[in-house]
DNA sequence: ACCTGAACACCGTTCAAGT
DNA sequence: ACCTGAACACCGTTCAAGT
């Protein structure tokens, strides 16, 4: 074991936000939104709670903040896509599994708070479109129109799926919807009328 | 003044689930999910807030359930809408609109609490269609796309828009976005795609 | 500069007691 | 049957104090 200068003497890394927005992250997506109090969240990086003021002076609520900024922001990238709409749908599809892996913090993201946390990723599928020739007044609307598609799927999948076997949501007697082959078809469905000019 | 005999020695009606749920939804609509608690609630109807549980006895939980279930559930009706597309329309134009009054239960809406809540507003959009001749896939799959884009599109603008006069969210400088207009527009080009066989 | 410990005002909830 | 009052375990947060 070599020796790590960088730790202290109580042998852990000096407290930071990004340390800290971690450690609340896999508690939200371990336990849930509402196990995530500032003294849990102090067990987990090993210090007292209050230590936590000194990094994120306006407390818990801009700690929330940093959990909305972690999980809103993915801008598109064009990538190795061919043509925009194919931009469009790989976009989609990475936001709908980053939404789902962290569903607990999907509450926050229809809240006021942080109200800038979405504004870059709309903003780089305003100008994927822009680039695929899309009219500027289309590329506004289908941009809200995809994001809030996307937002608002991944809301019904979380309420009508299980989070951990055993909690068994569903009407029984039904069968289960397969959730991924229904994102895939709405996808479809909602880009459909989204045309370049 | 007529004397009521419903009305008790205390001069108030007696407590019920209808009554708590009312109340709870009006301190969520006046200030907001994080200021309803048990005590207020209790304070609002003039009672102890232990006297709740007795009526919900599953506590706080229970009446967030009643909460989702009371915004949740907008049956879509014919009406008198020209035609199923109508009637589509007019239903997520009303839907958004009591997403927005009591947009405080937003945060509850993505999460797995009270599970079929949405089920008997998706299984009539599903009956709109069908009796429209659109088959049943597209009909499935189309009401996801609906609900999905509502629900999302209402917390888009719920994070863009503020809430009450001096909030004032959005980036200065910039236009601020008719959300009504837009809502419009993304409302039309999401349901282009859904056509009968 | 960074963290701790005690304290304060508030929660949700339980339980025995009142009527 | 319906409501109250006191109590308990927990919150977020402040503040003075430690190093």
């Amino acid at each position: 074991m070599v020796r790590q200068p960088s730790i202290n003497a109580q042998n852990r890394p000096p407290l930071s936000i990004d340390r800290i927005t971690d450690a609340a992250l896999s508690i939200v997506d371990g336990q849930g939104l509402g196990r995530l109090t500032m003294r849990r969240l102090g067990d987990a990086l090993e210090v007292e709670a209050m230590a936590i003021y000194h990094h994120l002076p306006r407390g818990k609520e801009q700690l929330l903040d940093h959990l909305v900024a972690h999980v809103a922001v993915l801008p598109a990238s064009e990538g190795d896509a061919t043509g925009w709409r194919d931009a469009l749908h790989r976009w989609a599809v990475a936001y709908r599994a980053r939404l789902l892996t962290h569903q607990g913090v999907l509450p926050l993201l229809v809240t006021r708070r942080n109200p800038a946390a979405l504004t870059t990723t709309t903003a780089s599928l305003l100008e994927l479109m822009r680039g695929g020739g899309v009219p500027e007044d289309t590329a506004r609307v289908a941009a809200h129109v995809l994001l809030g598609f996307v937002l608002g799927h991944a809301a019904l999948e979380v309420r009508g799926t299980p989070a951990f076997p055993g909690d068994s949501v569903g009407t029984p007697g039904e069968a289960p919807i397969d959730w991924d082959a229904r994102f895939a078809a709405g996808l479809d469905q909602a880009l459909a009328g989204v045309n370049p000019g």
